[in-house]
DNA sequence: GGAGATGATTAGTC
DNA sequence: GACTAATCATCTCC
């Protein structure tokens, strides 16, 4: 079924109009003090306006006027609009002819009143306005009116109010609670006994809400279905969020924190309680999906692989390329690394956050791949075009493309990302070992990795045990210690990505890459029949030109990478066929790297130079990227670097942090709001980047802002500009914050925009984000 | 109205 | 603070 807002959820209206109740009582008489103030400076009186207005009423209006009026005209009309309702006031105390008022101020009464929660007040001021046509569509007056109708149990005249209007969806809530309520009341009265909870949902059912105050979207189980879509969709990625991503979601689902982390609670309860399997099949309608998030425990969760998984990946390759497949243990399926994946300099945690790439595809982390939105899970197909696939390649942020002069240029289809298992400043060395320089990343840079890194294969395979720190040296050249001649592996001058090898085992078939499985001396790389050659490792294709994974008990003749627990492991970037042309990227997880010692490097891949970031068009562009791409930046926050964050919005940060396109003459300041606001619009620089999102509507009709759209900040501005919006709230009291947030409603109305895009050029509040990092 | 699904809450643990 | 398990309250479907 579908319902709008539960009751549960749209009291808050009530409960503002309550607080606020609380608070008119004693502030309009100071703002009737404040009146008489102005007054007594001798102001001019005002000038006759159409409508009466009592006494109180135009206290609570001086009050209105007070908060909003201020912040739209400013001080001068302020004090104006009190001298008006003086000078008014004063008229009608000496029984002079009644008081006149605009439209609007009439509806500054109707909200005084409304939110004072004198309703029996509100309802005599309504009585007396008069049938103008002025007044005629005003929404503050009919939302009076539909509360006086409720108040006085008048239900049909509320309905027939509620129908005839299309309300603004600030009004939503309260109207929707309202409609409801007198569905309920009625309901009650009829029956002569309270309504149950299923009463009330088939009123709800009986008696669906008007378009005219719903905005159509439905709603199952107090969520919205596309913010439970998007929930699952995460899930799906991964089970456990960090608190960055559940705050990202929560953004965009409009949720609350504690509803996302609670559904991930739930769902994670629900998953694991066999008894509820069935529940979970009907969840999102995808049974393949599904399947994925609800067998897939081990998938999903964090936590190491164990054992060993029967699940086959079967990637055909559509022309003269052999299927590939792929057998994996546990989570190793083509997967990126579990810590992410590197784009445009900036490591993205893949097992948390979808990268989008070229809007509609995106890498997820250990519970499969997704690309071009297809997730591809245990046993799901994937076709892949084999001209795409040799020729994207991406290797560290340069396309295999770029590197092997192939004239491809769509990757669209396929990208591997070069994870490169940086995520924060590299000019750290850890630890008196030998040096892992990565010249190629960043020259004069050491990153130094401690410790004896062993992964033990539990089918018996390969082993690699590094006693000593992988080398990588300024030629590019791999060397890992002790191990003579062979111990140089590949790598040249073409600054391929560091081949970082340390906790894994390769033991590949067909003398592709070979680890010695006896290396409990010291790790081995044995390159027999490794081509190495100008520095660029070519492998000779596995029969067919295949990359296996996994095989367990390997020993036999076929490649394999053994994994122990996708935070260390070595992964292939991406499942590729490898061939004569083709340029093999190991991945090594950030968590790999930062628990081994290894010093993440995103300071370097973030450098002007751009050497190893994914430059467009060929790859990862931000102007092409979808949106969502943007918004999941800040979810590559947590392995990224505190340090300047550019990562694959490069521009987008920058511009994030610069502001300077929403300064200017794309966003004109707001002196008079800022002086009305000035508890939160503390500082001028503060205002030129953060433009403040309280507008009143008066003025935005006589002040018009120019906002202008800037492509380069989208969505990114979202996730950082909504904190601050909050925040800016949050500074005020409830009061304010109501007021407030109305103002930017219709702010938003005005500019025929909607809150989000509102936001975007409000502020970014790097410095949370970055936190966060 | 029954029963399952779902969101929220609580207590305990790490 | 985040997690889990157990539980409750409500929603939803039949």
């Amino acid at each position: 079924m579908s319902s709008s807002s539960p009751t549960g959820q749209i009291a808050s209206a009530a409960d503002i109009k309550q607080e606020n109740g609380m608070e008119s009582a004693s502030e309009g008489q100071e703002a009737h003090r404040e009146v008489a103030g102005g007054a007594a400076a001798g102001l001019s009186p005002p000038a006759p306006a159409p409508f009466p207005l009592e006494p109180g009423d135009a206290a609570a209006a001086s009050r209105v006027s007070r908060e909003e009026g201020a912040a739209a005209a400013g001080a001068a009309d302020q004090v104006q609009l009190h001298s008006e309702l003086l000078g008014r006031h004063q008229h009608t105390a000496s029984a002079q002819p009644p008081l006149a008022f605009s439209p609007d101020h009439v509806a500054c009464v109707c909200e005084a009143l409304q939110q004072g929660g004198n309703l029996d007040r509100l309802a005599r001021f309504l009585w007396s306005l008069p049938q103008s046509d002025l007044l005629r569509g005003n929404e503050s007056l009919l939302k009076a009116r539909a509360l006086v109708a409720f108040h006085q149990g008048i239900y049909p005249e509320l309905y027939s109010i509620l129908e005839s209007h299309s309300f603004e969806s600030a009004n939503h809530p309260l109207l929707q609670q309202l409609w409801y309520k007198a569905r309920y009341t009625e309901a009650e009265r009829a029956r002569g006994r309270p309504l149950g909870a299923v009463d009330k949902y088939r009123l709800r059912r009986k008696f669906p809400l008007p378009r005219t105050i719903w905005d159509g979207e439905e709603t199952v189980y107090c969520f919205k279905e596309k913010s439970r879509n998007a929930l699952k969709e995460l899930y799906k990625q991964n089970r456990y969020p960090s608190p960055a991503e559940k705050r990202h979601l929560a953004k965009i689902t409009g949720l609350s924190l504690t509803q996302v982390s609670n559904w991930f609670k739930n769902r994670r309860q629900r998953d694991r309680n066999p008894s509820e399997t069935q529940s979970k099949s009907e969840s999102d309608g995808n049974p393949s999906t599904e399947d994925e998030s609800s067998k897939g425990h081990e998938d999903l969760s964090p936590h190491p692989l164990s054992g060993t998984s029967d699940a086959v990946t079967n990637l055909s390759l559509s022309s003269h390329m052999e299927p590939v497949y792929m057998q994996q243990i546990g989570n190793a399926k083509i997967s990126l690394s579990s810590s992410g994946v590197l784009l445009n300099g900036s490591l993205v945690p893949a097992s948390t956050s979808p990268v989008f790439l070229n809007g509609n595809s995106f890498i997820q982390g250990h519970n499969g791949v997704i690309l071009n939105g297809l997730n591809v899970g245990n046993t799901q197909t994937v076709s892949l075009n084999p001209s795409k696939m040799s020729s994207n390649i991406v290797s560290n942020g340069i396309a295999m493309t770029d590197i092997l002069g192939s004239p491809s240029q769509d990757v669209k289809e396929f990208k591997v990302l070069q994870s490169s298992a940086v995520n924060s400043a590299a000019t750290t060395s850890y630890s008196p070992s030998a040096p892992v320089s990565f010249p190629g990343l960043i020259p004069c840079t050491e990153v130094k990795r401690e410790g004896i890194q062993t992964v033990a294969s539990q089918d018996g395979g390969s082993v690699v045990t590094f006693t000593t720190p992988v080398q990588i040296n300024q030629y590019g050249i791999v060397q890992i210690p002790n191990s003579g001649a062979n111990g140089q592996f590949l790598n040249g001058s073409i600054g391929f990505s560091p081949l970082q090898l340390p906790p894994v085992s390769v033991a590949a078939s067909q003398g592709n890459i070979s680890v010695n499985p006896s290396t409990s001396d010291g790790s081995t790389f044995t390159s027999e029949s490794t081509t190495v050659q100008h520095g660029k490792l070519f492998l000779s294709p596995l029969a067919p030109s295949a990359v296996v994974y996994t095989v367990p008990n390997s020993g036999q003749t076929v490649g394999a990478v053994k994994q122990e627990g996708l935070e260390r492991g070595l992964v292939f970037s991406q499942l590729m066929p490898v061939n004569h042309h083709t340029q093999v990227n190991a991945t090594l997880s950030s968590e790999d790297i930062s628990g081994s010692g290894l010093h993440p490097l995103a300071s370097s891949l973030v450098s002007p130079a751009h050497s190893f970031s994914l430059s467009p068009p060929t790859l990862l562009n931000p102007t092409e990227l979808n949106p969502d791409i943007a918004e999941s930046q800040p979810m590559s926050a947590p392995v990224a670097s505190k340090s300047t964050v550019t990562s694959v919005s490069n521009t987008n940060y920058a511009t994030l942090q610069n502001c300077s396109l929403i300064t200017g003459q794309d966003l004109l300041s707001v002196p008079m709001t800022q002086a009305a606001l000035g508890e939160i619009v503390p500082t001028a620089e503060e205002q030129v980047g953060h433009a403040s999102p309280a507008v009143h509507q008066d003025f935005v009709r006589e002040h018009r802002l120019v906002l202008q759209s800037v492509a380069n900040i989208k969505e990114n501005f979202l996730h950082n500009s909504e904190n601050k919006a909050t925040n800016n709230l949050m500074m005020l009291d409830s009061k304010s914050k109501y007021v407030l947030d109305g103002m930017v409603e219709t702010v938003c109305e005005e500019l025929g925009t909607d809150k989000k895009e509102l936001a975007k050029l409000q502020t970014v509040q790097l410095d949370e984000d970055m936190q966060d990092l």
